[in-house]
DNA sequence: ATTAGGG
DNA sequence: CCCTAAT
């Protein structure tokens, strides 16, 4: 009782700031840093790279329409904007539209990273495609370059301003500056980098084509529709080539997007770290969750860039069959070349396609997986370095956690994994129509789903530009689907319709946790795949992927815990937190003792050396006499063993006036 | 979940 | 602040 009273103190009267709390189960680390040591993340540099072009480019519209001024930062668009916009894109369009019209399917998107390019120069869809081309389009192409297999001869002009655009890019990387254009026309350095191509220049066209103002959330990181996506190919002779064509052509309407995903993140120069100011908890906790997610699982990804050329791993999985991934999609052929791929044109764009066979195995192939659809937000300041690494978390958040595939059966969620697929009725082929999957973090609580296929429309094999730009992933058996297969997927399409709250998603988690449930409704999303960032509920709070927002203990805090120090002794944090912070969410017992150390270090330095809200000499003489008492105390007691903890710091200095008052309280 | 320490 | 190891 004495002990309880004589400990409050002080610090209740202590007002926390208002701070959105920051859970600190929310503190996680960046899965990358290793990985990235090791160089086997090289593939998220690039698609942070890329976030990093679209930033800049974000920022150079927003602040004008750029078209002034020096902005090639503003990416290769810039370029093509500025110099071709007249001719470029209402050439796209018309393109687009013929192409639409041939039953082809033209896409690409940023995902063209992964893009697969299954077309051929000698794709018989292409030629159609070019030779029904309107005399118009071909003028026009002329002066933009040939829309052909060939694909696009473009202009001199423009090749060059991609070329050395591109290049610049590159080297920007290096650089990290960003001057990044180096100069548009230098130095037209071959482009040796497959992946960094195809990452790079999707976006770029794709976002040119769509002509959205907003670089980010439509121009990014997905896109579903009919747009015409060109993806970018350092084919040698190809500058620009149509991703994929399928000669299916069911327009495809692009889902409203009610909002996106938001991954807030504010770095701070210094620390790089979240600002508080953020919308807080939007993402954060989602990153939380993520991070904390895969981080115990640092092993998972393992994207080698540098493995890249392998374009196909055969995997044993289990006894159960083989499956076939491509590295991260990043080969155009990884559909051609897959070995199941038999499936017909029609049915390419589909996102799943699924045949039984005669002795009853159910194969399918599977086109590609999204990513979510990410929205940074980063203050102008952030460096590229720290974008790339936001960026590059954001992904892993999503794939380096893990994730599972979900089975949709007519829109509901095969829980059971012992269900047969006959058992789920997935043995006749019509009803492998209804199938669909969807990848889902492996997030240890309530696991956000995230679509791949279409939820809505389950995957339906007849289904055109659904998910089509990158088959990442072919399976030759059903079974045999898992992670390994998603970790390759890096350069899908990123898709979210994640709405700014990550409520929804994490309700509906929820729900569909009942495992009792064999099928478990999905939500209805009339708009397309999405997902979302892993949200972990613990975790939900805290700053995305950065640490914790740094918080400066005030005065009155020390103040506080220097008084519990004093009654409580060093060694029970937990205490002290208890009754000196317990209404202080965002500080832990750790903070607590992370604190005291440093207050007993910036009471050893010299007033000169410390640095931050000067804190009161005679708050630090008591830091000193506490810890001197407790480190004493505490030795004693390794000596006789058994003293009763309850032992307080008896001071005599008038510092400890205070306590000792309380204490005859 | 806490503690203790190193980074 | 973060991370780990050891309790």
């Amino acid at each position: 009782m004495v002990l309880k009273k004589r400990l409050d103190y002080g610090f209740n009267g202590f007002q926390v700031p208002f701070i959105p709390r920051a859970p600190r189960s929310a503190r996680r680390r960046d899965p990358f840093k290793k990985a990235a040591k090791n160089g086997q993340a090289c593939a998220f540099e690039l698609l942070a790279s890329l976030a990093g072009k679209l930033l800049q480019e974000s920022e150079s519209s927003a602040s004008s329409n750029a078209s002034e001024g020096n902005h090639q930062t503003s990416f290769t668009l810039g370029v093509v904007e500025q110099e071709r916009q007249d001719v470029v894109k209402p050439l796209m369009t018309e393109v687009a539209s013929q192409i639409t019209s041939q039953k082809c399917h033209v896409q690409g998107e940023t995902e063209a990273i992964l893009e697969q390019t299954s077309v051929n120069n000698k794709s018989d869809c292409w030629e159609k495609i070019e030779a029904d081309l309107k005399p118009e389009i071909c003028k026009q192409g002329n002066k933009f370059g040939h829309f052909s297999s060939r694909l696009v001869e473009a202009p001199q002009e423009f090749r060059d301003s991609y070329d050395g655009n591109l290049n610049g890019f590159r080297r920007e990387q290096e650089a990290r500056s960003s001057g990044i254009e180096g100069s548009p026309l230098a130095n037209k350095c071959s482009l040796k980098d497959p992946l960094e191509l195809c990452i790079n220049s999707p976006a770029l066209i794709d976002s040119k084509i769509n002509g959205k103002g907003s670089p980010f959330p439509d121009a990014s990181f997905s896109r579903h529709g009919n747009d015409t996506k060109l993806g970018f190919r350092d084919d040698d002779e190809n500058f620009l080539r149509c991703n994929k064509v399928s000669t299916k052509s069911k327009p495809y309407r692009s889902p409203q997007r009610t909002a996106h995903r938001r991954i807030t993140k504010l770095l701070t120069s210094k620390y790089w770290k979240a600002s508080p100011k953020l919308k807080d908890c939007e993402l954060s906790g989602s990153d939380s969750g993520v991070k904390t997610h895969y981080r115990k699982r640092k092993t998972y990804y393992s994207f080698d860039r540098c493995q890249h050329s392998t374009l196909f791993k055969r995997k044993k999985l289990f006894d159960r069959g083989s499956i076939i991934t491509s590295d991260g999609g990043f080969s155009s052929e990884s559909v051609s070349n897959s070995p199941e791929k038999g499936m017909d044109g029609d049915h390419r764009s589909s996102s799943a396609n699924l045949r039984v066979s005669k002795d009853s195995h159910v194969k399918f192939s599977i086109k590609s997986f999204k990513i979510p659809e990410l929205y940074i937000e980063v203050p102008g300041t952030a460096t590229v370095g720290s974008l790339k690494r936001t960026v590059m978390e954001a992904v892993m958040a999503i794939l380096g956690g893990g994730v599972r595939v979900g089975v949709l059966v007519q829109g509901k969620k095969v829980r059971d994994d012992n269900r047969t697929l006959v058992q789920s009725g997935l043995s006749c082929k019509e009803n492998l129509d209804t199938l669909g999957f969807v990848l889902e973090p492996n997030s240890l609580q309530s696991p956000p789903v995230v679509c791949v296929g279409d939820p809505s429309s389950q995957c339906e094999t007849s289904q055109p530009a659904r998910t089509p730009r990158t088959p990442i992933l072919d399976s030759g058996i059903t079974d045999a689907l898992q992670d390994s297969c998603l970790l390759t997927n890096m350069g899908n399409t990123v898709e979210s319709n994640h709405e700014s709250s990550s409520f929804p998603t994490d309700t509906l988690a929820d729900k569909l946790t009942p495992d009792s449930l064999a099928l478990v409704p999905v939500p209805a999303r009339s708009t397309e795949p999405l997902a979302v960032v892993p949200v972990s509920q613990k975790t939900r709070r805290s700053e995305l992927v950065q640490r914790r927002t740094r918080r400066p203990f005030s005065v009155s805090e020390v103040e506080a815990l220097v008084q519990a120090v004093e009654e409580l002794g060093t060694g029970r944090w937990r205490d002290v937190k208890l009754c000196a912070f317990e209404n202080a969410d965002h500080r832990t017992y750790v903070d607590l003792k992370d604190k005291w150390k440093t207050l007993v270090h910036t009471a050893r330095i010299s007033p000169q050396q410390r640095r931050g809200e000067p804190v009161p000499q005679q708050l630090l003489d008591r830091v000193l006499a506490a810890h001197a008492f407790w480190s004493q105390h505490q030795a004693k007691q390794q000596h006789g063993k058994h003293q009763p903890a309850s032992a307080t710091m008896k001071l005599t200095g008038g510092a400890s006036a205070e306590t000792h008052r309380v204490e005859i309280v």
